[in-house]
RNA sequence: GGGCCUGUAGUCUAGCUGGUUAGGAUACCGCCUCGACAUGGCGGUGAUCAUGAGUUCGAAUCUCAUUAGGCCCA
């Protein structure tokens, strides 16, 4: 009997001609019928290169639930796009052809961008395409096209419309590097060395003196009063004093304040406009009138009389110098302190008051709570993080940014008098660039217009993505049949922006909320646990390891690795391991690919036992599959199938399934059970390595492709448990006997079968070459 | 300062509605060509289950405190 199979292991460069096959058969094609899966695919983000192994492994999953939601018989529509908008690639941009934005023409500028990222973009859609992704490549889309970004400017119009934006001067985080606001979801917080400077004040009036200690003492020129807390014995008496702020030499009160900490410094805190966010809280309360000390430009203004014109830290370094030789220093620490800097680039923000457009959210929090609700969250735990942020979103949404990148904010002032005009929603504008669409000012009839040049924060672009993949305003026949989406597969790192301006977004334009499921990924970290990242040269490209590996390797790695929900280490060595299941079921596969593939066949109790313990599989792998959490059914199937079926079973039946010094009936039996087993595998893996399945599948049962198989069901045998437990100790104290006594496995001994496996005494005979 | 999550062999992890010789994978060491597989088989080394205390006849599993890490917020 010659194996159908004769090549001695998987070679993952079949692993092309399947895709191709795949492609050509359009086994994958999405056609809208009355139960829709919808995935509502996260569109990854060209920023540089190496594409993130982590995000690699993320869209290995995706494309698990796909193909797991594909064999459970759901009609699965899964689009794939890729997200252009936003700061990166201007600085990638910047760096590449060592310019500035602000110092190069817009529309060349723009075009510099277009092409990195469709570099960067060519890169990651090769991956996912290697990887196997089921997703709808012909029809990609991307968040920079003209249909995607008029559906941002449409959603912008009607919230404009229903009165949901306005515009306001507040004090906003600015990062001056970008030269841009940014909103709180931007910002990280790092502990960075600075200098707590204990500064002497004088009470008007008398010679006593007050100690404040700071460590922004450049924005004295920005203080406005002086608090104290209420419970604070030190400061009692001088409640309501004025105090001498110096170098300023202006006068400020002395006020009480819960905020005040007895125990940081002196007790004794200076408010300026503004050092921090509770500077701005107090200011809010106390109806204080801001001194913008730092203008757009980063640098002191002129209110900072000599050290206007200086970068904060340059006048920090100058200011603490004069306090010194004025006599104003008590002491300086070095402290370290919890700094919030921008995200992207890196350096602290300033809080600075700009003109801005927001978009009303606190208003829509209960809502939101109510929503996030009734969300199945996969895993549970992490609805916390939306949660958590519901808890602290004190701010409507800044929605506007001085970037050139992005979807533009479709408004146009008018010249004379400057009211603001919105055009009509479906098309695309480019007010920067455009004639204004109205022809006279709604307000004073002026003809003349001036275009607004900032681009939206690229989150308004993102979070109407369930909105652009279902066709909303576009195709309402396609958008009923398929949103809301089914589920949202994103990484936890966004939950507080993507996934909530989703909710945001969807809810206050459709009224309905945009999936009922969210399925949470951890980050990708390197073997050591820190994060990955270029500048720390700890970044791995996923690209050789997939060609070298194989995608199925890959993707067997990342679903019995990585624990769903959490975060997880990317290890090339521990990938290349993984290899070798792929090369049991392989060879599995051959052993049994020598053997003729029969439709019945009467189970003896060796086979009985078996079965059972693959409906226990069956069961467990449901288990999983229906939380999408890989890591069930991936660690379940490699457990059967090596350490049970192939160490165990195979090794039981070979005399019997060969017919040597056995019937026909009870060849056949094994014959069967075999490939029943081998078949129920190869369904069972096939979401997580579709490749290799595909292959045997194909070569062994059918010409039918197994990713349009219906996933097994569970039969409800009972489990035999205790036998399976029996059976392995028995074998393994023949099999220790044996060694001890120096003999070849093949070699007979004379050992007793205890009576618990009496059933199973003709084939374990076989298999150990017993004695009577 | 507050919140959420986590801490099991070098590494990844199972177990955590209390009672297991704490299971598996990987790495490491030794032996072995037995008609699927040396990308294999068998055997082995390796864990005071982060620390301390408590509840209990009994705790990796429950409670509290401490500590470390991750993420988030202020």
């Amino acid at each position: 009997m010659e194996p159908k199979i004769s090549e001695k292991a998987w070679n993952p460069e079949l692993e092309k001609n399947i895709l191709k096959q795949w492609e050509e058969e359009k086994i994958y094609d999405f056609k809208p019928n009355d139960d829709n899966f919808t995935i509502d695919t996260p569109p990854p983000y060209p920023s540089g290169r190496p594409w993130h192994i982590g995000a690699a492994a993320h869209y290995s999953q995706i494309d698990m639930i796909a193909r797991t939601a594909r064999m459970a018989g759901k009609n699965v529509y899964f689009p794939i796009g890729i997200d252009r908008n936003g700061l990166p690639v201007e600085l990638y941009t910047e760096k590449k052809h060592k310019i500035r934005m602000r110092e190069t023409e817009r529309g060349e500028f723009l075009n510099l961008c277009k092409d990195a990222l469709d570099d960067l973009e060519a890169e990651m859609i090769l991956i996912m395409k290697s990887l196997g992704i089921s997703g709808d490549f012909a029809n990609y889309y991307r968040t920079d096209s003209e249909e995607y970004r008029s559906l941002t400017q449409s959603t912008f119009i009607d919230l404009w419309k229903k009165g949901e934006v306005y515009l306001a001067n507040r004090p906003n985080n600015y990062d001056w590097v970008s030269g841009t606001t940014i909103a709180d979801a931007e910002i990280i917080y790092d502990d960075l060395q600075t200098k707590l400077v204990y500064m002497k004040f004088k009470i008007k009036d008398t010679d006593k003196e007050i100690i404040i200690a700071s460590t922004r003492p450049e924005l004295l020129c920005a203080c406005r009063t002086i608090i104290v807390n209420p419970d604070d014995e030190r400061y009692s008496n001088y409640i309501g004093e004025k105090i001498i702020v110096p170098i300023t030499n202006s006068e400020v009160e002395l006020r009480t304040h819960h905020s005040a900490k007895e125990e940081f410094g002196s007790g004794a805190v200076m408010v300026c406009s503004y050092g921090d966010q509770n500077d701005v809280a107090l200011f809010r309360e106390l109806q204080l009138e801001e001194i913008v000390a730092i203008g757009l430009d980063g640098r002191m203004t002129e209110v900072a009389g000599e050290y206007a014109g200086l970068k904060p830290k340059q006048a920090r370094t100058k200011i603490i110098e004069d306090l010194e030789t004025a006599g104003f220093v008590e002491k300086i620490e070095d402290i370290v302190h919890r700094t919030p800097i921008s995200e992207r680039s890196k350096i602290p923000i300033e809080i600075i008051p700009m003109e801005e457009y927001y978009l009303k959210q606190k208003e829509k929090i209960g809502k939101m709570k109510d929503i996030g609700k009734e969300i199945t969250f996969h895993p549970n735990m992490h609805k916390q993080i939306l949660m958590n942020w519901l808890e602290s979103i004190n701010i409507d949404w800044p929605i506007s940014r001085r970037r050139f990148y992005g979807t533009e904010i479709p408004i146009w002032y008018c010249k004379e008098c400057s009211e603001p005009h919105v055009p009509e929603p479906g098309k695309y504008y480019r007010p920067w660039n455009e004639k204004c669409p109205i022809t006279n000012c709604t307000k004073c009839k002026s003809t003349e217009f001036i275009g607004e040049e900032r681009t939206f924060d690229t989150w308004m672009d993102s979070s109407v993505s369930p909105l652009f993949i279902s066709k909303f305003n576009r195709d309402d026949e396609f958008f009923k049949k398929v949103y809301p989406a089914s589920i949202r597969p994103q990484a936890k790192d966004i939950v507080r922006t993507w996934l909530y301006y989703t909710l945001l977004r969807c809810e206050e334009l459709t009224g309905e909320k945009p999936w009922s499921e969210a399925w949470i990924m951890g980050y990708g970290l390197d073997e050591k646990g820190m994060k990955m990242s270029k500048s720390k040269g700890n970044a791995i490209d996923p690209l050789p390891v997939i060609e070298k590996l194989g995608a199925d390797t890959f993707r067997f790695w990342s679903a019995s690795e990585i624990n769903h929900g959490y975060d997880f280490r990317c290890n090339e060595q521990k990938i290349e391991s993984t290899k070798k299941f792929l090369s049991k079921l392989w060879n599995v596969s051959r052993f049994l690919s020598s053997f003729p593939v029969i439709d019945s066949g009467i189970p003896t109790a060796s086979d009985k036992w078996i079965l059972s313990e693959l409906d226990k599989l069956v069961k467990e792998c449901k288990k999983g599959y229906e939380e999408y959490n890989f890591f069930i059914p991936a660690i379940a199937i490699r457990e059967f199938t090596w350490n049970v079926f192939a160490a165990h079973y195979i090794e039981m039946v070979k005399a019997r399934a060969y017919g040597i010094d056995f019937s026909d009936e009870e060849r056949n039996g094994a014959i069967f059970t075999l490939h029943k087993t081998l078949a129920t595998i190869l369904k069972l893996l096939a979401p997580i390595t579709p490749f290799i399945t595909e292959h045997l599948w194909k070569i062994l049962y059918s010409n039918e492709s197994i990713h349009q198989q219906k996933q097994v069901n569970f039969e409800d045998i009972e489990e035999q448990t205790e036998i399976t437990k029996e059976i392995a100790e028995f074998n393994s104290k023949v099999w220790n006997e044996k060694k001890s006594q120096n003999l070849s496995l093949k070699d007979s001994i004379k050992i007793e079968i205890p009576e618990i496996l009496e059933p199973f005494k003709k084939d374990l005979k076989s298999m150990h070459n017993l004695l009577d």
